[in-house]
This record gives C-alpha cells, sequence and structure tokens, in this order.
DNA sequence: GAATTTTTTATTGTTGACAATTATTGGCTA
DNA sequence: TAGCCAATAATTGTCAACAATAAAAAATTC
C-alpha cells in the first residue's frame, strides 16, 4: 500500500448532510452574489417557503448565516442582510491583516520543506497563466485565493484557519463579486506573493509577517478607491 | 447642537430578552464554571428538562455556544463540551497576541484623550489595590480584563472587538477559572499595562503594538506551565 | 467462541400549530 | 389637520409530537 496520506483539511467540508446545512449553503451563495440584496430584510416564513422546508431548520441555518456575519439579526425585530459599507470592509481587512499577518509568520516556523515547494510551483502556474491570457480573471482570482488559503493551513493554527476561511474570505468574496471587482494589479500581487514565499522559505518569520501585512494593505487601498467610487 | 457622539459599543448588550438567549447564558456559565465538564456530552433533552423549556430554544442556545467555541457538535451525533488542552489555549493565546496588538496599534489612533486619561486612572486604582490587599485576587483580576476591554473598545473595530470580548476572553476565562489560576504577577502585569498606557498617550502605533504583543506572550507563557504541571 | 448481521433503543432532525411581541393601520381627539 | 391612542395584522418565539438517523445490544451463523 503506498504511504500517501491524504491531506484532506477541514475547510468546511460539505458538512450539508442536514436539510438546515443545505439551505444554509443556498441562502449563503445568494447573498454572496447579491441575489439577496445588501440590506434586504429576512423574513422567516418566505425562504421556507421558497426553500420548501419548514421553518426550524431553516431558522438554524439563519442562525449560522448570522454567525458568518452574512445577516444581522435583532431579537423580536427580524434579520437583515449585512450590508458592506467602507467602514465595515475596512474593519475586516484591518482584522485580517492582523490574522494573516501571524499566519504568515507561523507559516514560515511550521511550512514543511516539499509544502513550500509546491507553494512556489503554484506561483509558476500563476504566473504562466497571468502571461498567457490576459483575460482571464477567473483563473488568477482563483490562483489568488488558494495561496492565501495555503498560507492559512501551513500556520497550522485552528482558531486563526477557522476564521480566515470562515468569516473573513466569505465577506471579502462578496464584496468583491458585488462591486464586480476585476483581478486587479496581478503582476503586483504575484510579485508579492513570491516575496512572502521566499521569506517563508528562509524561515523569516519577521519578514513574512511584515510582507504579508504589506500585501493585504495594499490590496485594501485598491478595494477602497473601488467602493469611494462606486458608492459616491 | 453639541457634537458630542455617543460612545456606545455594542458589547453583547445583554439581548436575553428571549428564553434561548437566558438559558444561552445559563449554560454558558455552567460550561466556564466547570458545572459541565469538559469533554462532557450534550444531550438536548436532558437539559431542555434540567432548564425547564422545550428542545426548541435549547437548540437556539445549544448553536449559540457552538458559535462561541464552548461546544463542539457534530450532525447526527450530538455535542461535547470544549475541551481547552494545550495545544487549543496555544492556537488562541496566538490569535490573541494577533488581534490585540491590532487593537493596541489602532487604539494608540484613535482613543481620544479623555480615554486615555481615564485608562491610566484606572491603572492607578490598580496599583492601589496590589499594594493595599495583597489577597484580593478577584479584584486584580476584574482590572485586568478591564483593561484589556478599553484597548479593544479604543480600537473603534468592531470585528475585532466582537471576536477579542465574544470567543476568545470568554475561552481564556474558562481555562483560567477551571485551572483555578491565581492572579498571577500582577505588579509585572501592572508595569506592562502602564507602558502600554504611555505608548498610546505617545501615539506611537508601533511600540503600543509590539508591547502588547509581548505582553500577552508573556502571560502565555504563565499559562502554559500551570496547563503542562496541570496536565502531567 | 468470534464475528457479523439484525433488532432495538436512544438521540437528533423536522414539522405544523400556538403564543407572544412588535410594527402598522385606522380612528379619535385637540 | 396634526398628533396620539387603540385595534389589527404580520412576524418572530415557543411548544409538543413525529420521522430519520446513528449508536448499542442481542441473536445468529460460521
Amino acid at each position: 500500500m503506498g504511504e500517501v496520506e491524504q491531506k484532506e483539511v477541514n475547510v468546511t467540508p460539505i458538512q450539508a448532510k442536514t436539510l438546515a446545512g443545505k439551505v444554509y449553503e443556498s441562502i449563503k451563495s445568494d447573498i454572496i452574489r447579491g441575489e439577496l440584496s445588501q440590506g434586504s430584510k429576512i423574513v422567516e416564513s418566505e425562504l421556507a417557503l421558497k426553500y420548501g422546508i419548514s421553518r426550524g431548520p431553516l431558522r438554524e441555518a439563519i442562525h449560522r448565516l448570522e454567525q458568518m456575519k452574512l445577516i444581522l439579526r435583532v431579537p423580536h425585530a427580524g434579520s437583515r442582510v449585512v450590508t458592506l459599507d467602507i467602514k465595515t470592509m475596512h474593519d475586516i481587512y484591518t482584522a485580517r491583516e492582523a490574522l494573516e499577518g501571524m499566519a504568515a509568520r507561523l507559516a514560515a516556523r511550521h511550512m514543511s520543506d516539499e509544502a513550500i515547494v509546491s507553494l512556489q510551483n503554484l506561483l509558476d502556474i500563476h504566473e504562466q497563466a497571468i502571461s498567457e491570457s490576459e483575460g482571464k480573471a477567473y483563473l488568477q482570482e482563483e490562483g489568488n485565493i488558494d495561496f492565501h488559503h495555503r498560507i492559512a493551513n501551513a500556520s497550522q493554527n485552528q482558531w486563526i484557519l477557522e476564521n480566515l476561511n470562515g468569516e473573513l474570505y466569505q465577506l471579502i468574496r462578496m464584496c468583491r463579486y458585488q462591486s464586480g471587482q476585476q483581478p486587479t494589479r496581478p503582476a503586483t500581487a504575484l510579485a508579492q506573493h513570491r516575496q512572502i514565499a521566499s521569506a517563508i522559505e528562509q524561515r523569516d518569520e519577521e519578514l513574512a509577517e511584515l510582507l504579508m501585512r504589506r500585501h493585504i494593505n495594499d490590496a485594501w487601498k485598491v478595494v477602497k478607491k473601488i467602493l469611494e467610487l462606486q458608492h459616491d
């Protein structure tokens, strides 16, 4: 038998074996894609009818969405889809800067040599994708996400991992999706990714954290401009 | 019109106006105080009977506890009280270091002059309490918590605020409570608090973050020793 | 006697009806 | 007509019974 270990990491392993879980995924998708618009009211009986389930599991789905900060709920008054204004997004990017900076530091400490090689291979593929197809925005975006996921995984910190993958990335995806952000500055981002990977390879924790924080801060500046342009 | 802005921050404003909310608070207290021991199984019907409510709101309370990472739930198999082993606590303290370090940086940027004065007054009171009553462990602990709360509030970052006050502090309180940790090194902690307050007063963001991270890292070392001593 | 299959039991997931609360509307008074 | 109060409607919170799933126990077979 091969000693190949299954690198299955618990990144929301489709625990949608229950009705509430499935509906949670559906509504989450609707919110991120903007089908349920920001700030719109959530009425339990409506959604229960729409998804063909009773109010019990739907309620549980709503609670999970509240946990993911995708909806805001006030007792006896119902719930609304979250509104991603500039202040909210700034808070999120700042928190992300802190957590992912720490994740990069931990990755420099814990990432295996093979994982580092694999990470750099990923960046090679990313570079190729950029030069070959200048329009393939989607692939570039996926590559970007993949890079950050690997750093978070390599941190081996369960709390940071869950919060990055869970709340933060989803809210960022939602913002990106609904503001129609193109894969801005792909070459610049790639260069920064290479720097970070290099710092990790050299086991330079301090530098890895510094570069990651700078990288995320740069990303925020771009997002901020887009949001300001949009909401004026 | 006075330009005085209401600085009311949403620190869990006792939204226990519903049955589920009250029972959530009760169970949370039981878990933190160890009445429901770590790793013990949670049976819905039992708890519903114990607290005199039906399974509906109890289920909601359980979901909230899961959200706060106080219990772990697996579909169709029930839920268990979380077990705070050393690895878990290390993850939590590391995440706290990242978030609260950033909070200190933001506090140095945003905290009002009056709030800074008030913060230093708090430290004076803390110092007095230490010298006067060497045994009043509880008060010292409360002062410690109060200090960190004020920093988190001053960050004006909703995400960081909610996650520090919500999940992280509660898990830390639970660990502290159940391991019977005395208010270790009160003089040292106070000195570090003064340093941090001073950095904030001087609006030195870099220093404030650095000192806060060092402070939390020191606290972790103490906790780690206690846990190692306990679980051997 | 050990292992596997089947039956039983315990626990969670789901449902629809009922109660409580809040928001809305209509009517009344100043 | 404007403002306030009461009645109504809509929505959330709660309950108890039912269905489905998974764990535990018993029985059967090799």
